[in-house]
DNA sequence: CAAGCATTTTAGAAAATACTTGAATATCTT
DNA sequence: AAGATATTCAAGTATTTTCTAAAATGCTTG
């Protein structure tokens, strides 16, 4: 085997590994499941396919190894497989979101429809004391992995709990990322209601890998 | 515009992006303009593509914003557009050589064509007074970017200068990464010569980003 | 073991896309 | 104008992708 032939043969085998990236209900998926597992029905639901479409794009994502699975009874969870998955993903949203200029105006009008929530970097908050962070994401999502100095209220529950949340404190709420809309929704909510509320702009994915490095 | 109609115009957006990094010849064009700005002459010759192909390639890569272009008299150079795109080259890169079996059994495979050169990473020898390191790429790509400490000798060189190098330090070789072949063969041919040889586990992607963070 | 639920597989068809080559064209320099 | 470098065009082939609908599988529970 020639020198040609092994680089050949590289290449060929990640660009392979990439194409399971390059499409966008997959792409979607993988954010999602950087949350927490999740069966085939939740993905399908949560990402508005088919069952039997979502199930082909996991088998997509699992051939490539990008994501693993477990049975639990009838269920099957499906959930990313190792960190450097996670970092792939982080990589590539970081710079679709830096280079492509469609991106960009799609996120930007995306966030002006949901009321452009003030926005604040983890970093900056984090051992700020008179902060409150709430993180709005689903029960099992918040219970899969969470800010350890997090309270749990899902954004659908708001409304009827908002008696739980400190007057006298900035609320700083977060969800799965820049993609997603319930801390901002949240945000909204909250300044109705007189609380003083920003977002961050890290999403859980973020932090993980923060907290990793 | 509805939640659901952002969102899909965002995934698809980066997976347009990620498209253009799903292409074996477009890789390996990446992987070789993370050592520096090269023509397309260039380009074609070490990826032994056409040159019409090569510009075509390059032309998907400027779309994407992935590589960008100079011109210098009769020459356009490329080079890579900004840390992020080596970022999220060296992620996926990373993530294939971690997940991919057939990515992990040709790289065995090659380096032990290559006579299985001794590895060792730059983060336990850089300060390490007795090794002495040697960058083996070509010229222009020692100095386009290099270790602070290294010497250039290019590969096709290194039969004619050894009397340049210690003989009572170990030479410790780099050149573009891990589907580079040039640090290995100068192992080879410099244990051959009586010299203590190994090379480096990163390449020098990797060793600027290292640098970065 | 039968019923029920969750998921996977299959088949198929339309559409889209991608890749490469070779020739012609463009753009600069000298 | 000649010479060098790079891009575009045309073309064909091949490949691939993606999705829907229907059937099949696998597991659990009564």
């Amino acid at each position: 085997m020639k020198k040609r032939d092994f680089k050949d043969s590289l290449y060929e085998g990640i660009a392979g590994i990439t194409k399971a990236f390059s499409n966008a209900n997959r792409l979607e998926i993988i954010d999602l499941l950087a949350n927490g597992e999740k069966t085939v029905e939740q993905i399908a639901l949560q990402t508005a396919i088919s069952i039997s479409n979502a199930s082909q794009h996991l088998k997509a994502l699992k051939t490539s190894r990008l994501v693993k699975s477990r049975r639990d009874g009838q269920f099957i969870w499906y959930s990313l497989n190792g960190v450097k998955v996670m970092s792939a993903w982080q990589a590539l949203r970081d710079l679709a979101m830096e280079h492509a200029p469609d991106v960009q105006n799609t996120l930007q009008q995306f966030r002006v429809s949901l009321g452009n929530a003030q926005s604040v970097s983890f970093q900056r908050e984090y051992d700020n004391t008179s902060v409150f962070f709430l993180d709005v994401r689903p029960v099992d999502e918040f219970a899969a992995g969470h800010l350890p100095n997090a309270q749990s209220i899902p954004v659908d529950e708001l409304p009827s709990r908002m008696a739980e949340l400190p007057r006298d404190k900035t609320i700083i709420t977060y969800c799965r990322g820049p993609f997603c809309s319930l801390a901002d929704e949240a945000v909204q909510l909250l300044i109705a209601n007189g609380f003083k509320a920003m977002r961050l702009e890290e999403g859980f994915l973020d932090l993980t890998l923060l907290s990793r490095s």
